[in-house]
This record gives C-alpha cells, sequence and structure tokens, in this order.
DNA sequence: TCCGTACCATACGGAAGCGTATGTAACGTC
DNA sequence: GACGTTACATACGCTTCCGTATGGTACGGA
C-alpha cells in the first residue's frame, strides 16, 4: 500500500459510527468526519463516491459484524438453547470499540427510522436476530408460538432497557432475571 | 387575535413533530417548517426566537401532554394496580394526532440520544413513568424490589416492541401476554 | 376613519456543507 | 532515477440553512 499512515475506508467507517452515536445521522458530514480525523475531506472522495455510499458502506459493515458473524460464531459452538441465550445476552451488553463503544446497536436503530435504506437492513437483520433467539427456545422444548412470543418479548426488552439506558435513567441487570422467567414452562 | 387562520405557536409544535417522524432530528428546520405550512419563515421568527426556542417548547409540550397528563387521568380513577397497568398499555399503544401520529414516542428518544436538553427531559418523564407503572405492581402486593424489576422489565418491553415495529419487524401483541406473566407471583 | 398591533412576506449577509477539479508529495517499480 | 499510482490537499461554485431587518397588510379599538 502507499503510504506509511494512510487511512483506510474502515477508518472511514468506525469514525462514521462515532459521529452516529455522538450526534446522530445528522453527524455524518463528509467535512465534519474529516475534521475528526484530523484530515481534509479530499481524502473521503477518494475512498467513497459520496456522503451515500459511506452510509451504505456502514451498514452493511454493521450487518456483517453485529448479526451475522455473532450468529455464525455461536451457532458454531455445541451449546443448549439456554447457554446460547445467555452467551448471547453477554454480547449484546458488550461495548464494540468498532462501532463507537456503547450504544451504536440503539444509534443505528433509531436511524433506520427516518432513512429507507437503513431501515431495509435493520428490519432484516433484527429479523434473523428474532429468528435465532426463537430458535434457541425451540431447543428448550417450546412450540414455535410460544418461542416466537418469548423471543420477540426478551429482544423487545433488551432494545428497551438499552434505549432507557442510553437515555440515563438508571435500570437494573433485569435480562437474566426476564430470562429466568422466559425459561420456564408454565403451560398458561 | 389578529387574522382569521392565523398561525398559532402549537401549530408550528405540530408541524415540529411531523417532521420530527418523518425525518428526525435534522427535519427540525425553519424554512422546512415554513414550506410544509405553505408559509413564510417570518412567521417562524415571530413565534419564536430562533430554532432551539422551538425545540425547547416541544419538548415541554411533550412532557406535560404524554406524561404529567396520562399519569394525572390515571391516578384520577379508583381502580386496581392490574386495571392502571392494562389502561397504560392501551394509551401507550394509541396513535397521538397532536404528535404526529404513531412513533412520536420513538422519535423523541432517538432526538434524546444527542441532543442534551432533550435527554434531561426524557430521562424525568421515563423515571417519572417507571415509577407510576411501579407504584401499579405495588398495588398488586408486590415488595418494592419485585416492583421496580417488574416495572423496568414491562415498559422496556413495551420500547423495545414498538422500536421493532417501527423498523417494520413484525411483532405480535406481546404485551397482553407479557403482563400476565409480570402479574404472577411465583415467590422466586 | 385613523391608528396601533398582530401576523406575515421578502430580501439580505453570512456560515456550512456538498461534490468536482486540479495540484502535489510520497511511495513502489523497473 | 524517471514514472505512474496512491493518498491526500486546496480551491471553487453551488445549494441550503440561519437569523435579522424591514416592509406590508388586515383587523380591532377608539
Amino acid at each position: 500500500m502507499g503510504k506509511r499512515d494512510a487511512l483506510t475506508s474502515e477508518d472511514w467507517i468506525k469514525a462514521g459510527f462515532r459521529a452516529l452515536v455522538a450526534e446522530g445521522a445528522k453527524g455524518l458530514r463528509a467535512e465534519a468526519l474529516a475534521r475528526a480525523l484530523g484530515i481534509s475531506k479530499g481524502s473521503f472522495y477518494w475512498h467513497f463516491a459520496d456522503v451515500p455510499a459511506l452510509k451504505r458502506s456502514m451498514i452493511d459493515y454493521w450487518y456483517e459484524r453485529a448479526t451475522r458473524h455473532v450468529i455464525a460464531v455461536i451457532q458454531g459452538q455445541t451449546m443448549s438453547g439456554t447457554e446460547r441465550l445467555r452467551l448471547l445476552v453477554v454480547f449484546a451488553s458488550a461495548p464494540q470499540p468498532e462501532f463507537g463503544g456503547i450504544g451504536a446497536e440503539g444509534a443505528l436503530r433509531e436511524w433506520a427510522r427516518s432513512d429507507d435504506e437503513v431501515r431495509a437492513v435493520a428490519r432484516k437483520a433484527e429479523a434473523e436476530r428474532l429468528a435465532f433467539v426463537s430458535d434457541c427456545f425451540l431447543l428448550e422444548g417450546f412450540s414455535a408460538q410460544e418461542a416466537r412470543w418469548r423471543a420477540e418479548v426478551l429482544y423487545g426488552c433488551l432494545i428497551g432497557l438499552e434505549t432507557l439506558s442510553a437515555i440515563g435513567v438508571p435500570v437494573g441487570d433485569n435480562l437474566e432475571r426476564q430470562l429466568d422467567t422466559l425459561l420456564v414452562k408454565d403451560d398458561r
């Protein structure tokens, strides 16, 4: 490759996620990102055709790393449904430095509210995650309907508690207890 | 008052929420709102000092109507904790035309992620709502700790399922079943 | 009917961002 | 050691927004 400390397009993607977490979707500007990286925007337009191109790269990057990769890793192990779910909760609560620390998941979901392309990818990713969680409940012997609604409740709770935490509302470690509750077969 | 069909500041606030739901925080621009209302921005700067002033009016408006008013109405009735919770879920799922239809709650939480003033009000509102939900569980005989974590799980689930729905992921009517589950005293 | 005020239109200067065009320094290569 | 490519820097014209200033118009009161 060229110069010694040349930037890669991945550097710009990571800077994009840092800006997204800090400022929201309105922080994704070529000149602002260049300032944050201490470089000129000429570099940006060498790595990307325009700002929408960076946005597409970001959501593709996120989809591969934060959804498909995680699911593939957990599915590669031999574990029970319960163990998989506990591992998934740990994964989801861990900070991801490549996406600007904590809060990237939430920032991207909120981005999806007002951007059609982002929403399309986010919908696909969330659907795959829900299917994966549902499969874990299936492994524990629940029926298809039971597994599905427990998956929606567990994952929905995961999202909502992260949102509250991001706003600054103190929440306990409710996911473990929620998981325990949802894993009980009570034949209602 | 002056002319016949003169705009009020509340009209601008409602237009602001419609733009917030449709475009996110970046949609809150004086000239864009004026275009949407079919009027010039001279009107905007008559009703508000600047754009931050509109933002402050919007979050105050939301706080009074969507948090304090709702809580006051429900507390004014004589109902059991269970009935209150069911009514609250109905309230939360209903569309609010004054805030631009469905999705205002989520859009405002998104906004809160990247705006300090909005986050401060949102944190206060969410804390009050959580306290109210917790009180409902207390009325049903749960201990303070039990009521608190069940409130966080229920309200978190409410937020998360709304988020998934806004992205376009199909979710069932899980809140009723979730509520049933959380109302069972199982003495774990 | 005259005036004052509420409400809005229009025009302006400045800031910031976008995308393009073009210059340029540092490397790998032969 | 000339040279093409890589990875930027810089400058430009364009657009969009902001906030202000100033002008205009309709209504209500006296």
